[in-house]
DNA sequence: GCGACAG
DNA sequence: ATCTTGTCGC
């Protein structure tokens, strides 16, 4: 059973010590089957102004047609926790924990939105989420939270550079495509940086993001749409 | 003390 | 995260 104050810890202080448990138990090595269904999931927050809300979305893609969601979970209500830099798993971690359960398989994989091992206390949202279920993730930030990026990244898609915090190589600035700003890449639990850095260029279909992501960001905004059109 | 700061 | 029209480019 994952310690309660691993989902709601009632301090900042419990939470910067669950951060630190949790970031002592995440595998950076892999352990990992070869991935046949791959979750993506988001969250999308309430417009400004209106009552702080959260919705988590999680789409499910397999082999087969890997553009059409084989399922999705969708879980939404008021975050416990504000937006923190460094803390955003306590915010938005209880609905996706929900609206994963609301999927029919657990997945092999699971992309995350947001940094894995890339955060400060090595324990970013990708990482959080991944210990919690015992699942291999990776992180796909589209911003850096800490570290620098080492060299020069190319124009071309597929680019890649390191990006570096500490001495430490904590995740793979990634050109997804050529034109757009970089994706930063990490290991979230149970995939090494190498393999997470395959396994996104393996789900990328000719957008910045890889489909999993693309989809559950998508599908997340589309619910938000469809819920303010019925009032 | 000052600046940085995922979504 | 969200606020937002037009505009540049394949």
């Amino acid at each position: 059973m994952t310690p309660e104050d691993w989902i709601r810890p009632a301090t900042m202080e419990a939470a910067r010590a669950a951060q630190r448990e949790i970031a002592a138990r995440a595998e950076t090595a892999d352990r990992l089957e070869e991935p046949r269904l791959v979750a993506g999931v988001d969250c999308a927050g309430a417009p400004r102004g209106a009552p702080d809300r959260v919705r988590a979305m999680a789409v499910l893609l397999g082999l087969e047609n890997r553009s059409r969601p084989v399922a999705t979970g969708l879980a939404e209500g008021a975050p416990a926790f504000p937006y923190i830099p460094g803390f955003l798993g306590f915010r938005e971690i209880p609905f996706v924990l929900e609206a994963v359960a609301g999927l029919p398989r657990r997945p092999d994989l699971i992309l995350v939105d947001g940094h894995g091992v890339s955060h400060p206390r090595g324990c970013g949202i990708a990482t959080h989420l991944g210990v919690v279920l015992d699942l291999p993730t990776i992180g796909v930030a589209k911003s850096v939270l800490v570290g620098k990026m080492e060299g020069e990244l190319g124009e071309e898609a597929g680019s890649t550079a390191p990006l570096v915090w500490r001495g430490q190589r904590i995740a793979t600035v990634l050109r997804s495509r050529r034109g757009v700003q970089p994706l930063l890449i990490s290991t979230g639990h149970r995939v090494s940086q190498e393999t997470a850095l395959r396994l996104v260029g393996e789900w990328l279909a000719g957008y910045r993001l890889p489909e999993p992501t693309r989809l559950a960001d998508k599908l997340a905004g589309e619910a938000r749409r469809a819920a303010a059109t019925l009032l």
